[in-house]
DNA sequence: TTTAGGATGAAGTCAAGC
DNA sequence: GCTTGACTTCATCCTAAA
C-alpha cells in the first residue's frame, strides 16, 4: 500500500449523514429552514403545523388540547404572538422534551462527520458564529429562541440559557454565551466566587471553549452509541495478567485477528497511548470515544529492563510484528552490568519500576548509605525492607559499597529506547521529566512494525503530545522512511528535541513541528493534508499528569485540566478521518 | 529566573489466607 | 465469596540555592 493512498477499510463506513447538523439542528418543527456554516439550508424532519391560527383563546385551547400546560401555552404565545402557529409549537415541543429528556431529543444518527458540508467541522466555532448570524438574517425574531435552542441542544438548562442571554445580551455569539454558562459552571464546581454578572476574562476564553467541544464530544459520542451508554461510566476495563497485550517478542501469536469496530477501521492508523492504572471509568470512556477498540494493555518490562504498564488504543494489524533489533537488555544486570559487583544477595530485583519524572536526592541515598553501613553482613530484615522500598519507589541502583544511586538520564534514555545522549544539551530536570513522559520506544515499535511492508516507500505521520519524539523515533529505527511528519509539542524543548534529533539523522522527508494541538484546526489539517495527500498515521499520547497515580494533587481523571487533551486527540483524529473520506 | 531538593498519600491491583 | 496487606504509580508544590 503507498504512503498517499487510502486503505479500502474505510470505504463501507457510512461518512454521509449530516452529523454537525444534526447536533446543532435540534428543532423539531419542519417548519425551521436554518442555515448551516456550508451554507445549505437544512430543513427539520418533524411534524409541523401548518393549519392556519384561530384567533384569541382558541389558540390557547388548540394547544392545551394537545396536551401542553396552559402556563406553556402562554409563555410561547407571548413569545411569538398568536398568529404565529408554527413557531409556537416549535417552542412548546422542545420545552416539552427538555422538561421530559433533553439527551431523548436527540436521537439522531450521529456520523462522524459531514462530507457534504464544506468547513463544519466540530472544532470550528467560527461555524457557530455564523451559524448564529444566519439565522439572524432568517429570522430575526425567533433570535433569542433560536440561541436558547442551539444551548439547550448543547446539553445546558433553559434556564442557564436564558440567563447567559440575559446577561450577555441578545447580540451576543453563542460562543460567548457558552463562555459564560461555562465560567459560571467552573465557578459553581470549584465553589469560587463567582459573580454571573462578571463576564468571563479573555484569557479563560480559549479554556471554556474547550470544554464546550468536550461537551459536544460526550455528547457526539452518547448520541453515536445510544442507550448502550447510559450508566455505563463506571464499567471497568479489566488489566490483563500478565498484561502483555495482543502479544509480545517472546509469546507473539496469542492474538492475529480481531474485529475492528466499522468505525474504527481506516483511514488513517491511528495509535494512541496513556498510562493503564488510570482511575477506573477512564479507559471505558478512551475506548468509547477511540470506536470502541479495546485496549491493548501492555508491560513494558516484557521488552526492556523496566516496567511501564500502558494502555494502547489502535487500529493497526495484528500479524506480522517483529521487534526492534538489537533486542534491549531484558535486566538490570543485563543493562547495567557494573551494578552486579555491589548488588546485595537481599535485593532481588530484576526488573526497574515505571521510570518516572523525579528522581531521588542524593540526601536520600546518603540516608540509605548510613543505614546500611554498620552492618557488616547483611543488615537486619526491617532496614533491608526499608532500603528495599525505597529503592524500588525511585529505581535506585546499587553503584558502589553501601551505596545506591538513581539512574543517569542517560542511562534512562537507553532504557526507554531512545539513542543516546537524544536529550543532552537540556537541563538535567527536563531531561528526567521528558523521558518520564515518553513512549518506550521498542514497545512502540513492536505495535508499529505491521507499517514496514504496508509502506515501503514512507510514511505521512501526525504525531500529536509527540514529547521527545518517541514515535518518530520507532518508525525510523522500524525503517519505515518518514516522508512528511507534523509533530505537535507544548514544549519548546522538546519541539528543540525533535529537531535535532531530525536533522541529526539527516532525514529526508518533511518535519512540521507546531506547539498547541488546540490550535489545529480543520483548516490547518486540510493545509497540511492538501500539501502531501493526507496522513497514514495520527499517533498520540495524551497527557497523563491527571490519569497517574503519583500526582497526589490532581488525579482528576480525564476531566483534568491537562489530561483532557485526550479529547482533542480525538477531536484532531475524527477531523483527520472526516478530511480524509471527503477527499476519497 | 532557573534549577534542584524534599515533603507530600491516595487509589488501585494482586495474591494470599480464610 | 471476602478481607487483608504488600506493592506500584509518565507528579505537584513549596522552598532554598545558584
Amino acid at each position: 500500500m503507498d504512503g498517499n493512498t487510502s486503505g479500502e477499510d474505510g470505504n463501507d463506513i457510512d461518512w454521509n449523514t449530516e452529523d454537525e447538523l444534526e447536533i446543532d439542528n435540534f428543532t423539531l418543527s419542519s417548519s425551521s429552514s436554518l442555515t448551516v456554516p456550508g451554507g445549505e439550508p437544512v430543513v427539520g424532519c418533524g411534524e409541523s403545523s401548518s393549519s392556519p391560527g384561530p384567533s384569541n383563546s382558541k389558540v390557547v385551547d388548540h394547544f392545551i388540547g394537545m396536551g401542553f400546560s396552559g402556563k406553556m401555552v402562554a409563555k410561547a404565545i407571548q413569545e411569538h404572538g398568536e398568529e404565529n402557529t408554527d413557531s409556537i409549537l416549535e417552542t412548546l415541543l422542545t420545552y416539552s422534551a427538555l422538561e421530559s429528556s433533553p439527551q431523548a431529543q436527540q436521537q439522531v444518527d450521529c456520523n462522524p462527520c459531514s462530507s457534504d458540508n464544506e468547513g463544519s467541522f466540530l472544532d470550528d466555532f467560527s461555524d457557530m458564529d455564523s451559524f448564529s448570524d444566519n439565522e439572524e438574517i432568517i429570522n430575526p425574531t425567533s433570535e433569542k429562541e433560536k440561541k436558547m435552542l442551539s444551548l439547550v441542544n448543547m446539553g445546558y438548562t433553559v434556564e442557564e440559557a436564558s440567563i447567559a442571554i440575559e446577561r450577555c445580551g441578545l447580540d451576543s455569539t453563542v460562543v460567548e454565551l457558552t463562555d459564560f454558562i461555562f465560567a459560571a459552571q467552573m465557578a459553581r464546581a470549584e465553589d469560587v466566587n463567582f459573580p454571573l454578572e462578571e463576564k468571563p476574562r479573555p484569557n479563560h476564553a480559549y479554556k471554556k471553549r474547550k470544554l464546550l467541544e468536550y461537551e459536544m464530544l460526550k455528547k457526539k459520542r452518547q448520541m453515536r452509541l445510544g442507550n448502550q451508554t447510559t450508566g455505563e461510566d463506571d464499567e471497568t476495563v479489566h488489566l490483563p495478567n500478565p498484561m502483555v497485550g495482543f502479544g509480545i517478542p517472546s509469546e507473539p501469536c496469542l492474538k492475529t485477528q480481531r474485529n475492528l469496530p466499522e468505525g474504527a477501521r481506516g483511514p488513517p492508523y491511528f495509535y494512541y497511548e496513556n498510562v493503564a492504572l488510570a482511575p477506573k471509568g477512564v479507559w471505558t470512556t478512551i475506548s468509547r470515544f477511540l470506536y470502541d477498540v479495546q485496549p491493548e494493555f501492555v508491560d513494558s518490562k516484557y521488552f526492556c529492563a523496566a516496567a511501564r504498564k500502558r494502555g494502547y488504543v489502535h487500529n493497526l494489524p495484528l500479524d506480522n510484528r517483529f521487534p526492534l533489533i538489537p533486542l534491549p537488555p531484558n535486566t538490570i544486570h543485563e543493562a547495567f552490568p557494573l551494578t552486579r559487583k555491589w548488588w546485595p544477595s537481599w535485593d532481588t530485583r530484576t526488573k526497574l519500576n515505571c521510570l518516572q519524572t523525579c528522581i531521588a536526592s542524593a540526601k536520600l541515598t546518603e540516608r540509605i548509605r548510613k543505614a546500611i553501613e554498620d552492618y557488616d553482613g547483611e543488615p537486619p530484615l526491617g532496614v533491608q525492607k526499608y532500603v528495599l522500598d525505597e529503592c524500588r519507589k525511585w529505581n535506585l541502583v546499587w553503584v558502589g559499597r553501601n551505596k545506591v544511586a538513581p539512574l543517569e538520564p542517560d542511562e534512562v534514555e537507553m532504557l526507554l529506547g531512545f539513542p543516546k545522549n537524544h536529550t543532552r544539551g537540556i537541563s538535567r530536570t527536563d531531561r528526567y521529566k521528558s523521558l518520564g513522559n515518553s513512549f518506550q520506544v521498542d514497545t512502540v515499535a513492536y505495535h508499529l512494525s505491521v507499517l514496514r511492508e504496508m509502506f515501503p516507500n514512507g510514511i505521512n505521520l501526525l504525531s500529536l503530545f509527540s514529547g521527545i519524539g518517541g514515535a518518530e523515533i520507532a518508525l525510523h529505527r522500524l525503517g519505515i522512511p518518514l516522508k512528511n511528519v507534523v509533530s505537535v509539542e507544548k514544549s519548546a524543548v522538546n519541539r528543540s528535541v525533535v529537531r535535532s534529533w531530525w536533522e541529526q539523522t539527516n532525514q529526508r522527508g518533511n518535519l512540521y513541528d507546531l506547539d498547541d494541538v488546540q490550535q489545529l484546526n480543520g483548516d490547518s489539517l486540510e493545509h497540511y493534508m492538501n500539501l502531501f495527500g493526507g496522513f497514514d498515521l495520527v499517533v498520540g499520547g495524551s497527557p497523563c499528569n491527571n490519569l497517574a497515580g503519583s500526582n497526589r494533587h490532581h488525579r482528576d481523571g480525564l476531566e483534568g485540566k491537562e489530561s483532557s487533551l485526550f479529547y482533542d486527540y480525538f477531536r484532531i483524529l475524527d477531523l483527520v478521518k472526516c478530511i480524509m473520506s471527503k477527499n476519497n
